[in-house]
DNA sequence: GAGCACTGC
């Protein structure tokens, strides 16, 4: 989100007109040339013929096609906005909902928030006369919540499906029963690039398939003859052959992490020095999303005449930005992936391969502006052995916040649920025993009342709704929607250190900054807190404040009685216990692993004997961390509570009994 | 004594 409010004001500078009169005939003209000239412009009238003989179309268009602004002009002039309609395009980022409905605001010459809107979490331009609406896949999926029957929109286009978020799997299969159910027709279209759309055609019962064609630069792709031992080694040496053998052209390097990107970094820079000084003007630059924005802006300016710029980038740089100037792609050919494991309850991330479409996706950005060059650090015969497509979201996390959303949406059979890729039936077990232990569940599975609605209610992780339910009970309030909200926002946490953990120590930073009523931005560079995130976990405060204020709680304060504070902590953490071992490790007590407290906790060194933990992963080490001491005893009351629960619980829900080890 | 790729409500 940082990165595309970089992106779209580069664009406003850009777009800043000189002579304002003047400019407008001749930027309406040059609007109405772009549109003509888009490969998608010829096809209006097929494209229109097969959404009124079709209720599931499938649209397969690669970059640059325009299906993604221009299809939902011409349903507008088609009539499928009348009588208030609307039509709806999905996307999985914000910052693509944001700047394409910018974009055909202006196409349509109308201003943003009329005709034409976008609608994002804390981000709402839409009004009465939005009659093409943008928006995140996420954001349609809470509208379903309100209306299950989404009776407001006449077609819904689900965008970059080919993507596979968690958001966007739910929807495909949720639209495909909204439509079944709805008296008023909805068509739905699926909008894809073209490597799976069999996929998506076969799960819709065979529904027709429409290509459009795409338009990018040609680019040419090469492999290494042998594998490389050493990639970073390999993408240094490449770096260095493009420079000097290569015409002008900024180059992009996919690496996998800020640590490599680093010591990438400083490698290129060692090597400058060796070489004579005509041809040291290379330029490095890193990209990651951990970096300030002020850092990230400077990939966006063009390097200095002469000089050529070396974008080092994690996949941020796949989709989420698009960097002015490449030319060159250098492939690692790995990425850090996320997976979850239900039966440790535990997240690891690893190194692995990308898939075929990602590789394809990384050579497309050296085609962007002109002809180019993708460089694979990796033989073609290893190309050939990559999975197809990077595997689903859906079948590689937690399932618990999908599952309470599906239960608030009225459907029940979650093992049953028409999904096009069907999570593994151990991940659903698992979510809905904790789920039922969250108290979100009944003992029949069905959605508990209120608590379970409740917490389908609040855009937080289950087990932090339940921490403001319980937190309502125990006066504490105020505490812990700061806590949640800084753990949702993943503030990082360096000053103010609580002796008691990192739960305390988040409350202090976001205190302490409310207090300083000093510009925010100085405030966090003085205490080394991201000002981006520190911004996140205000939004998220504000927003769930208001919806615990709707469902009638009170939001109060328990002012220094930091106990009954961390007794509600233990009380919704329950099931993230770990206690010290002997040896100074730790026993995670659900899953009985071995885990450390990460470093950058603050109770790293103190290793108190009891402590609850928000995550556990996996990188070099079993990491447990946002930990806060508390004592085995809270522990041993909420385990009486499960202990009945558990004995009540639908046996076919249920294999996690290790909980009741803890006792 | 490590360091988390990326999204989203």
């Amino acid at each position: 989100m940082a990165q595309g409010e970089l992106k779209s004001s580069v664009l406003n500078r850009k777009r800043n007109p000189k002579s304002p009169v003047a400019s407008r005939s001749s930027k309406r003209q040059k609007i109405a040339e772009h549109r003509k000239s888009l490969p998608i412009a010829s096809e209006e009238e097929h494209l229109i013929k097969a959404v009124q003989k079709n209720d599931i179309l499938i649209i397969v268009g690669e970059t640059g096609s325009g299906k993604t602004t221009q299809l939902p002009q011409f349903l507008f002039n088609a009539g499928f906005c009348r009588e208030g309609k609307m039509v709806g395009i999905t996307q999985p980022r914000r910052i693509a909902a944001l700047t394409i409905a910018k974009r055909v605001a202006e196409e349509c010459d109308v201003p943003l928030g009329q005709k034409v809107g976008y609608a994002v979490r804390f981000d709402d331009t839409t009004s009465s006369s939005t009659r093409l609406k943008y928006m995140t896949d996420g954001f349609l999926l809470r509208e379903a919540l309100v209306d299950r029957l989404l009776s407001r929109y006449s077609v819904i286009i689900i965008d970059e499906a080919h993507e596979r978020t968690v958001h966007t799997d739910v929807l495909l299969a949720l639209l495909k029963k909204v439509q079944r159910e709805r008296i008023s027709p909805l068509k739905l279209i699926i909008m894809s690039a073209s490597l799976d759309a069999r996929v998506f055609c076969d799960y819709y019962g065979g529904a027709k398939d429409f290509h459009v064609e795409g338009r990018q630069f040609d680019v040419d792709i090469f492999y290494t003859v042998h594998p490389e031992t050493d990639y970073v080694d390999a993408a240094l040496n490449t770096i260095f052959q493009i420079h000097s053998e290569e015409e002008e052209g900024d180059i992009l390097v996919f690496l996998t992490g800020q640590e490599e990107i680093e010591s990438v970094e400083r490698l290129v820079q060692e090597k400058l020095q060796h070489l004579p000084e005509d041809e040291r003007k290379l330029l490095p630059l890193a990209i990651f999303s951990a970096l300030p924005s002020e850092q990230q802006m400077r990939v966006f300016a063009p390097a200095p005449i002469g000089s050529r710029k070396v974008v080092l980038a994690t996949n941020i740089a796949e989709t989420s930005i698009t960097i002015p100037g490449i030319r060159y792609v250098v492939d690692s050919g790995v990425v850090k992936a996320r997976t979850y494991d239900p039966n440790k309850g535990m997240e690891t991330l690893d190194v692995v391969p990308v898939s075929k479409a990602q590789a394809i996706q990384r050579s497309g950005r050296a085609g962007r502006e002109g002809y180019g060059k993708s460089f694979h650090l990796y033989p073609e015969r290893d190309f050939w052995k990559l999975e197809d497509s990077t595997k689903p979201e859906i079948k590689r996390c937690n399932l618990s916040n999908v599952i309470l959303q599906l239960k608030a949406l009225g459907i029940d059979d979650i093992v049953g649920f028409d999904f096009i890729d069907k999570p593994s039936r151990s991940a659903i077990v698992k979510a809905l025993a904790e789920l039922h232990l969250l108290g979100a569940l009944t003992d029949d599975c069905k959605l508990a009342k209120p608590a379970g609605e409740q917490m389908a209610r609040l855009p937080l992780k289950p087990v932090y709704s339940r921490a403001l339910i319980l937190a309502n009970q125990f006066n504490c309030l105020e505490e812990m929607l700061i806590t949640v909200a800084m753990l949702s926002a993943r503030t990082s946490r360096n000053h103010f250190v609580s002796v008691e953990g990192d739960h305390l120590t988040y409350l202090s930073v976001y205190r302490d900054e409310a207090k300083a009523e000093k510009n925010m931005r100085k405030w966090c560079k003085d205490n080394f807190v991201n000002s981006r995130s520190l911004k996140h976990a205000r939004d998220i405060y504000r927003q769930i404040r208001g919806n615990v204020e709707q469902m009638g709680f009170n939001v109060s304060s328990c002012g220094d009685d930091m106990l009954e504070y961390r007794k509600c902590l233990a009380a919704s953490f329950f099931l993230k216990a770990a206690q010290r071992q002997m040896d100074g490790t730790y026993r995670a007590l659900e899953s009985g692993e071995i885990v450390h407290i990460h470093p950058s906790s603050v109770l790293f060194r103190s290793k108190p004997e009891c402590v609850i933990f928000d995550e556990l992963m996996q990188t070099s080490q079993k990491y447990i961390n946002n930990l806060t001491r508390i004592d085995p005893l809270w522990l041993a009351e909420s385990a009486l509570i499960i202990t009945k629960q558990m004995s009540d619980f639908n046996a076919s829900c249920l294999n996690t009994t290790s909980v009741l080890s803890l006792v």
